[in-house]
DNA sequence: GAAATTATTCTGACCGGTCAATTAATCTGA
DNA sequence: TCAGATTAATTGACCGGTCAGAATAATTTC
């Protein structure tokens, strides 16, 4: 695939990315996505096979940056609870992008319920998100905080409250509550581990 | 309204629900829904204003019918563990009918996003969920369990770990898997509320 | 037989995907 | 070097299909 190719693609998936956040992922035509990368109605169909397509690479493309965002946070970090708590601003980045983010996110878990491809994909990023995890228990076994936990439960636990409070922050819809449900999930986490 | 009325509007509700399940909220026309309900193509329109209408009340349903089956497990218990245990059980009531109302939940969820009426409806589920952990922590505190908690902070926690869990158990596609998930997420709220 | 209810038909709008036509970019060879 | 040829990229009109909601017709009920 030649560089420009590989830029176009890019330009329509970000296009895509606000279209779908816009608009939601069954309202958002193929016009949309055009108009908002500021091509015609056929450039998307000249990149990729059809709508579907699009979108799946979308999926891919916003959770492999969280996941790289995420990962990069927690490596540059050496204590447990330093660690865990990168984590976490990482996940809580700012309102802003928490809700474009989710907003989209949640549009594709709720395909990926009769999508098979989307529920791949989204298997890839529970794996990758569950790793993370997993480097911050190891470090907080060496630092004797608990021992003999079962990770990958506590790495479904972790996923599930980073899911659950950004939820309910969503639902919200009060960007001023976005740091108390930061600070609640880390809570509730912290809590969770060391008891 | 009419006992005949309301009786029609259940069923196109119920009928609504089917359709939602199988079709996913944004693919569903007025016309599966009546297929569904077994009448002709004009009577939702009849008995509601419109689609959104129709949908409106179908989330209405089936968070009021999932909060009344919760609380009513929850409040048959006596002790503590029992309570959290049938909260559970009853959250986790077996693979196809989780299956069916997350899988609508969350459709909903991703429509609430950009549907002021729909955010308004899952807060008053939100509100009548975190009256249910209420009960089973002051319960908790009562036996000695804890002391001191923050119930709302605990509520939301809760909430998190039974929509993340399903979620991720969603997500797996395999029915198999569910009595793990449900499992898996009772441990975590003990080990979370009780460390 | 009039009103209420249900069934059918109509309408205007919109979408995804196609494709012929146009334009831009790249190559070729003298 | 550069003009002509070839290939790639882009455009937007168009088509078949679908839908929500309105309008209308038929039927039932009282």
């Amino acid at each position: 695939m030649s560089q420009k190719t590989e830029l176009r693609r890019k330009q329509i998936i970000k296009a895509a990315y606000q279209a779908v956040a816009d608009k939601g992922y069954e309202t958002v035509t193929l016009q949309d996505i055009a108009n908002y990368a500021d091509v015609s109605k056929g450039v998307p169909n000249y990149y990729f096979q059809n709508k579907e397509d699009v979108l799946a690479h979308l999926l891919e493309e916003i959770t492999e940056r969280i996941y790289q965002k995420e990962k990069t946070a927690v490596v540059n970090e050496t204590s447990f609870q330093d660690m865990l708590q990168a984590y976490i601003e990482a996940v809580f980045i700012n309102p802003r992008e928490n809700k474009k983010f989710f907003k989209v996110y949640l549009d594709f878990l709720a395909q990926a319920t009769r999508n098979e491809r989307y529920r791949e994909i989204n298997a890839l990023f529970y794996q990758n998100c569950s790793s993370i995890s997993k480097m911050i228990l190891v470090r907080g076994e060496s630092e004797g905080h608990f021992h003999n936990r079962n990770h990958d439960d506590d790495g479904k636990t972790i996923r599930s409250m980073i899911d659950g409070y950004m939820i309910q922050w969503l639902m919200t819809g009060d960007d001023k509550k976005h740091e108390t449900y930061k600070e609640s999930c880390l809570k509730a986490i912290t809590n969770y581990l060391t008891s």
